[in-house]
RNA sequence: GGGUCAGUGCCCGAGUGGCCAAAGGGAUCUGGCUGUAAACCAGACGGCUCAGCCUACGGGGGUUCAAAUCCCUCCUGGCCCA
C-alpha cells in the first residue's frame, strides 16, 4: 500500500496544502484532522462524499479523525458558493439533523476504541459556540483579524460585487466562528488539520492562522478538488427532476443510488473512482482501460456503482439491487420469471393495489401522477402524447389508456415505465 | 432618515397599457441515434374538468373596457447622501 500523501496526490485529491510538511506527518499517522459539515438536512448528500471518503483514507492510514457537525455555524451559513442570503434553522431541526447524520457517518469511520489512537470523533460546535459570549469572542478571536483580509476572501468578494445583492454581518462572521472552532479542536483534541473542499480555502487558512496566532502552533489546511460532472455543473443531483442523491435509502433508495452512478459520464469515471472508491490505482486504471476499449460494457461505471452502494449501504443491498438493474435493463421484461419481479418490488419504486382496482380501468393518466412518474397529470399527458409512456415494456399512447386485469403479470404485478429508465411496479394484492 | 435603481416562470434574462402563459438562453422531460453514455437532431416545457378555463410577472390597494407594463402603499435588496 502506498504511503498515504502519495496515494492522495496521485487520486487527485489533493488541490492546495497549506504545507507540503502535512502530507509528511500524515504517512507517518497520528495526526488528528477535522472537517465540518453544516447540518442543513437529515442526512448527508452524495456532495458530501469526497470529504467523507478522505477522511477515510486518513484514517485507514493511521490518523484521526474529528467530524464537526456545524450545530452552531449551520444557523449561520456559509456565504460561500452562496448567490443569497441563507435561510436559518432552528436549534431543533438542527440537533435532529445532527443525530441523524451521525448513524451515516459511522459507515465511513471507525468510531470504535479499537485502533484506539485513531478512533474518529464526532463533535458539535454548538457544544462551544453557544456557550461564548460576544464580548469575549469579538475580544479573543475577532481582534486577530482584519476586515481587510476578511473582505478580500473570496467567498465575500463574490457577494460582495453582485450589483444586486449583499451579504449580511452575519454571514460575514462565518468565517470567523469557523476560524473558532479550529481553535477549539486544538485545545481540546491537539486536533492540527482542517481538510474541505476548495472553496472552503479561506475559511481554512483563517483557522490555521488563529491556531497558530493563540498557540504558536503550526496548523495546517489541505482543500481537495471541486467535483464537477463532465459539463463542469455541480456533482450530486440526480439526472431527473428528483434533485440530490441523498444517503439516507429512504430519500434516495439503493436502486437509485446505484442507477446515479451507473450513469457516470465516460469521461468522469475514471476520475470518481480514483475519488469515491477504495480500488487500488491499477485497477482503476485497468477499468478505465477496459471502458475505452469496450464502453459499452460499462465496466468502469458498475465498479463505482457497486463500490458505492456497498460503502453507503452494504453488500446485501448491493446484490439485491445489481440484480434488480440486470432484470429492468438485462434486456425484455417477458424472460423475468415471477420469483424475480417479486424481488424486484421491494427494490425498485413500487406501490400496492388491491387486485379489484383494476377491474375498475383506472386512468393512465392518474396511475402515471398517482405512482409519482410525472409530477401533474398535464405531465401524463404530455408523456402518453411523447409516445413515452410503457406498461410491462410497451408503448401505451392516446390520452384515453386505462389499465385492465389483462395488464398484470403473473396475475399480480404491473411494471409501468416512464422514459428510458424511470420505473415503478404495482403489486396487486388480494383484498 | 433622504435620494436613486431594482425585484418577471426552475435559473438567467427580454418585455414597459391590449397581439403576454409572457422573447431568448440554460436546466429539465420525451422521442431518434446509442452503451441505461456524451455529442447531435426533433418535440415539449404553469395547472386543470384541455379547441375552453383558472392561476401567474415581490405583497396589498387603485386607475382603465383592458395592467407584468400607469398610480398609491408596503416588503426586500443594491448604490449614493445624511
Amino acid at each position: 500500500m502506498p504511503a498515504i500523501s502519495e496515494d492522495l496526490t496521485a487520486r487527485g485529491l489533493v488541490n492546495q496544502v497549506t504545507d507540503d510538511a502535512l502530507l509528511a506527518q500524515l504517512d507517518q499517522g497520528g495526526v488528528t484532522l477535522y472537517a465540518g459539515f453544516d447540518p442543513t438536512a437529515d442526512s448527508l448528500h452524495a456532495g458530501n462524499l469526497l470529504q467523507l471518503c478522505t477522511l477515510r483514507r486518513m484514517q485507514l492510514a493511521g490518523n484521526r479523525p474529528i467530524v464537526v457537525a456545524g450545530g452552531a455555524t449551520g444557523m449561520i451559513g456559509d456565504p460561500g458558493g452562496r448567490s443569497d442570503e441563507r435561510t436559518l434553522l432552528d436549534a431543533d431541526t438542527l440537533h435532529a439533523n445532527v443525530t441523524a447524520i451521525e448513524g451515516q457517518l459511522k459507515k465511513f469511520l471507525d468510531f470504535d476504541g479499537q485502533a484506539s489512537n485513531s478512533a474518529a470523533l464526532l463533535v458539535n460546535n454548538a457544544d462551544w459556540l453557544s456557550a461564548v459570549t460576544l464580548i469575549d469572542f469579538l475580544r479573543d478571536t475577532g481582534k486577530y483579524f482584519t476586515v481587510n483580509q476578511m473582505v478580500a476572501k473570496e467567498s465575500v468578494k463574490s457577494r460582495l460585487e453582485r450589483p444586486d445583492q449583499g451579504i449580511s454581518y452575519t454571514e460575514f462572521s462565518y468565517m470567523l466562528l469557523q476560524a473558532y472552532d479550529f481553535a477549539q479542536l486544538y485545545e481540546r483534541y491537539g486536533c492540527t488539520a482542517q481538510i474541505g473542499g476548495s472553496d472552503q480555502w479561506g475559511n481554512i487558512t483563517m483557522g490555521a492562522e488563529l491556531v497558530r496566532k493563540r498557540h504558536g502552533v503550526q496548523a495546517f489546511g489541505l482543500t481537495t478538488p471541486l467535483v464537477t460532472n463532465a459539463d463542469g455543473t455541480k456533482f450530486g443531483k440526480s439526472a431527473g427532476n428528483a434533485g440530490r442523491i441523498w444517503l439516507d435509502r429512504a430519500k434516495t433508495s439503493p436502486f437509485g443510488f446505484y442507477q446515479f452512478f451507473i450513469n457516470t459520464d465516460d469521461a468522469m469515471v475514471g476520475t470518481y473512482l480514483r475519488f469515491f472508491s477504495f480500488l487500488s490505482l491499477d485497477a482503476i486504471a485497468d477499468l478505465e482501460a477496459e471502458t475505452a476499449e469496450q464502453p459499452q460494457l460499462r465496466s468502469a461505471q458498475r465498479a463505482l456503482a457497486a463500490a458505492m452502494v456497498e460503502l453507503v449501504h452494504g453488500s446485501d443491498d448491493l446484490r439485491r439491487v445489481e440484480l434488480a438493474t440486470a432484470a429492468l435493463f438485462g434486456g425484455s421484461l417477458a424472460g423475468l420469471d415471477e420469483a424475480t419481479l417479486a424481488e424486484l418490488v421491494s427494490d425498485v419504486p413500487s406501490s400496492t393495489k388491491p387486485t379489484s382496482w383494476l377491474t375498475s380501468q383506472p386512468s393512465l393518466i392518474d396511475v402515471l401522477v398517482e405512482t409519482e412518474l410525472v409530477a401533474s397529470k398535464s405531465e401524463a399527458r404530455r408523456t402518453l402524447e411523447q409516445r413515452g409512456a410503457f406498461v410491462n415494456d410497451s408503448i401505451r399512447d392516446g390520452l384515453e389508456a386505462t389499465l385492465s386485469s389483462e395488464d398484470l403479470l403473473f396475475g399480480r404485478f404491473v411494471v409501468l415505465r416512464r422514459g428510458k429508465r424511470a420505473y415503478h411496479v404495482i403489486e396487486c394484492i388480494a383484498a
